[in-house]
DNA sequence: ATCCTCCCCTAC
DNA sequence: TAAGGTAGGGGAGGAT
């Protein structure tokens, strides 16, 4: 009540409400979702006012200049890097003028970015980084304290923005002409497709429709359909032997040949030892930008590369998306008490062949070929293929199965590349249909959901659910299939028989017939390794799982597992639909292209993937007390990886240690990262694989000034390391002292704990928060950052418009759209009700 | 018992 | 050439 009623009163340009709810109250933006959401309305109207007022040089904001509150009155700035004047004095004068000042970047709270200029390599990571904030220069700040008012900030700008092109996807997207959105990402596999690739083909033309060309004809001809009624077993049974991925070391095929290459010059090392090849020797002059010897930026290219971890990230995304929408969906609804009236009902949907269906948009001639989307087209390659659809499938291809594989046993197949920002916007059009029909979503994936639809009353589930895989359809041309069943264990199976485009459901009565002689790696949760120990118990369906007691299964796999396997394998699933839990832990990793020439290239790596999950951290606006360092070694005596730069046979060493305090600093992260490396004694060469991950999380408090005073507090509180009385962070960090390294090698061996703690040093604590951050720049991250505020758009259009675009739009605008017109509704009611009181 | 850390396993 | 990530569940075993 009270939370709602504020936030429609600062949402709108709320001249008759109360001109400024007293901003020095902050309260955690997470604690209470209301205010949060008005404070972050309350920022991008002030932007917007900001922007208006720039032709006349003049505040807008009418109480600002007169009534003595100050220039900077809504301006809440982040400063990037070191700056002329200092961010201590920028902040000072911000803090006089009534403006805000943050130490860590956050869209909701952070209106423009200060940045000095930058190397132009720097300037493409401020860019992705600024996510549609302005980036100024300092002496934005500075002229405008001199001059007593708030200067425009367009001239002040150090990145000039264009946008239009992502704009213009975006409204692409809305409108169904899909002709623009892959230009871009065209050229990924188009270089290594020899032309052979549609997408490089689309290039040339401008036409919105595909035309067929000779080329084109050839890669698809003599395809032959997969024959479409295949029965539950055949359904199932490719996942029995799925199993692809030998590690063999067939020393024939693919090799590296070796060559004396040149010596990379940007990064002057010299202490390559002599004798067997280098990692630095193996490599050819074209490998430029695939593996951490030859670009300096690996981390931040291979990101923007890698599936894994576009759907790996994607998770985080949607929670930023659809908070609001996560927010009212209390999952404490029926929890079995009225499940006994009334018959739980689950839905399960999935995109069918996800990121092929995406692409066949523009090629619907292609729907009944053999399709696959990855990166390389080479028939000799190593590269995965990420989805392939049904007709594809047919040939046995599958989901990361080499390239090289699928088109020895379908030479045919037709192989686009990715296109990530086509893939985000799909899955925000399916997550909004979703949301907008039932309150009780449970995200699994980019394109996969369950729903509980026991209350949706005035539908029955099978017409439930075609009539959302309608709209998905209508509205993403992509097809999805269902499945219906009385829990989640069923409904997902389920969803696997209906596919590709169909819905199926599963009623109680059918449960125990359905399940006999499925196989058992069909059930979720049951991999390979289960799927083995399994098999050598003779144990291959859910009927001869059942014939297995209890109690042997509580011994042989553990009490949890044990039950699951004996609930499961009868159908038996007590999980309900839930909304996405709390976060436990954030972290990244790279075990491809990873080689180093010694320990520098390692440390700088380290620096890279520090500043990496530090930026997610942020993201998230989590602290982590718990730094845990895996790295992947060689395996004695193991060959070159069969798949280019892989990581191969290797040995995994993985190492923690836990903070006092919660930190998000980059700097720490990495100084402890590169102990816990040097604690582990083995040659950089050796190297295939680095992760950080930072577990024992908490969320940020919302004062980050009081914070940053506890963390140093409580830093100063803890006794000094003998011996290490000098605080020069920069040199102990550099020479990674060999006390340390011991220190950490004794904690290890279980001798100290606590005082482990000890090793870091009071510098690590005081070091300056703020720093250059290498944000993703792959522009799926920014998917809705470079769209004008929200509060440019005018209602009185928006609102008759047809919902199907409206709800895209309020995708695009994390559910901001809603309430803003909910707030616009409201106000014209009241506007209306103040005219007659007049 | 409960909480750790260090694994392995699973899913997309 | 090619982009083998991410996060949660849970078991084993040790410390408390
Ligand atoms: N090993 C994998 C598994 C999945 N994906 C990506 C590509 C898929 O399109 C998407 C969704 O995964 P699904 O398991 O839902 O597979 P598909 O949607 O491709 O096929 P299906 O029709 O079986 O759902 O995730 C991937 O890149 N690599
Ligand atoms: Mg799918
Ligand atoms: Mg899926
Ligand atoms: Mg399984």
């Amino acid at each position: 009540m009270r939370s709602s009623s504020s936030s429609s009163a600062s949402g709108l340009p709320a001249k008759r409400s109360k001109p400024n709810p007293k901003t020095p109250v902050q309260r955690s933006p997470f604690t209470d979702f209301g205010s949060y959401m008005a404070e972050k309305n309350r920022k991008l109207r002030s932007q917007f006012e900001a922007e208006a007022s720039s032709s006349s040089h003049l505040n807008s904001e009418p109480s600002s200049s007169g009534d003595g509150k100050g220039i900077f009155q809504g301006v809440s700035i982040y400063v990037d890097g070191h700056t002329v004047p200092s961010s201590q004095e920028l902040r000072g004068y911000m803090l006089k003028h009534g403006g805000r000042f943050e130490n860590y970047f956050s869209r909701s709270r952070v209106s423009h970015i200060i940045c000095s200029n930058l190397p132009d390599s720097k300037m493409r990571n401020i860019r992705a980084f600024s996510r549609g904030l302005p980036v100024l220069k300092p002496a934005w700040v500075v002229d405008s304290v001199a001059a007593n008012k708030l200067l425009s900030w367009q001239s002040y700008q150090l990145v000039e923005y264009s946008s239009e092109m992502y704009k213009q996807q975006k409204l692409s997207a809305f409108f169904g002409c899909k002709t623009i959105s892959s230009l871009k990402d065209a050229e990924l596999a188009s270089e290594s497709n020899n032309g052979m690739d549609p997408e490089g083909l689309e290039k040339s033309k401008v036409s919105p429709l595909p035309l067929k060309s000779k080329v084109f004809d050839r890669t698809i001809q003599g395809s032959d359909s997969l024959e479409p009624g295949l029965d539950k077993e055949a359904k199932f049974t490719t996942l029995l032997d799925e199993r692809t991925k030998v590690e063999a070391s067939t020393s024939s095929s693919a090799q590296l040949s070796i060559q004396n290459c040149s010596r990379i010059d940007d990064l002057s090392v010299d202490d390559v030892s002599s004798g067997e090849p280098t990692n630095a020797e193996c490599l050819q002059a074209s490998d430029m930008h695939h593996s951490t010897l030859t670009d300096a930026n690996f981390v931040e290219n291979y990101f923007k590369h890698s599936r894994l971890h576009f759907i790996g990230t994607w998770r985080n995304r949607y929670r930023r998306r659809f908070c609001n929408m996560l927010k009212g969906n209390c999952s404490k609804g029926n929890v079995g008490f009225c499940s006994s009236t009334n018959k739980v009902s689950v839905i399960h949907i999935d995109m069918d062949c996800f990121f092929v269906s995406v692409i066949l948009r523009k090629y619907p001639e292609l729907l009944d070929k053999p399709v696959a989307v990855c990166h390389s087209n080479n028939s000799q390659g190593t590269a995965e293929i990420s989805s392939a659809n049904y007709p594809a499938r047919g040939y046995g291809i599958s989901a990361g199965m080499f390239v090289r594989d699928a088109k020895s046993s379908c030479p045919n197949l037709v192989v686009f590349p990715y296109d990530f920002v086509a893939y985000e916007e799909v899955a925000d059009q399916f997550y909004c249909i979703l949301h907008k029909h039932c309150n009780k979503v449970q995200a699994v994936s980019c394109d996969e959901a369950f729903l509980d639809i026991t209350e949706c009353d005035d539908l029955e589930p099978e017409n439930f659910a075609s009539m959302i895989r309608k709209e998905i359809a209508e509205t993403t041309q992509c097809t999805a299939s269902a499945g219906i069943a009385g829990n989640l264990l069923m409904a997902r199976l389920a969803t696997k028989m209906a596919k590709p485009n169909g819905q199926f459901s599963i009623p109680p009565e059918k449960v125990e017939n359905f399940l006999d002689d499925l196989p058992i790696m069909a059930l979720p949760g049951i991999g390979h390794a289960l799927g083995d120990k399994l098999k050598t118990r003779k144990i291959s369906t859910c009927g001869q799982l059942r014939l297995v007691s209890k109690a042997t299964l509580h011994k042989d796999f553990g009490v949890k597992v044990g039950d699951m396997l004996w609930n499961y394998c009868r159908g038996i699933d007590d999980r309900k639909v839930e909304v996405l839990k709390e976060t436990k832990s954030i972290g990244a990793e790279v075990n491809w292209g990873v080689r180093f020439r010694n320990t520098m290239d390692c440390e700088h790596f380290l620096n890279n993937l520090s500043k990496e999950v530090s930026s997610r951290l942020r993201e998230c606006g989590m602290i982590a007390r718990t730094i845990t360092l895996k790295v992947k070694k060689r395996r004695k005596g193991a060959k070159e990886p069969v798949k280019f730069m892989g990581c191969g046979d290797c040995e995994n060493i993985n190492r923690s240690m836990t903070l006092p305090v919660a930190t998000d600093d980059p700097t720490l992260i990495l100084r402890i990262a590169k102990q816990i490396f040097a604690s582990y004694h083995i040659d950089a060469k050796e190297v295939r694989g680095v992760g950080l991950q930072m577990s024992r999380l908490e969320i940020v408090d919302g004062n980050r000034q009081g914070h940053a005073q506890n963390v140093i507090e409580s830093w100063l509180k803890i006794p000094a390391k003998v011996g290490e009385e000098t605080v020069d962070s920069q040199r102990v960090a550099a020479e990674s002292s060999s006390s340390e390294e011991h220190l950490l090698d004794l904690q290890h061996h279980g001798k100290l704990h606590e005082n482990s703690q000890l090793c870091f040093d009071r510098a690590a604590a005081c070091s300056d928060a703020l720093h250059v951050n290498l944000f993703n720049s792959s522009s799926y991250e920014n998917a809705s950052s470079e769209l004008p505020p929200v509060s440019h758009l005018d209602m009185s259009v928006i609102k008759d418009l047809p919902a199907e675009i409206i709800s895209e739009i309020n995708v695009a605008y994390q559910g901001k759209l809603y309430d803003l017109m909910k707030k616009h509704h409201d106000d014209q009611k009241n506007n209306r009700l103040i005219k007659s009181l007049e």
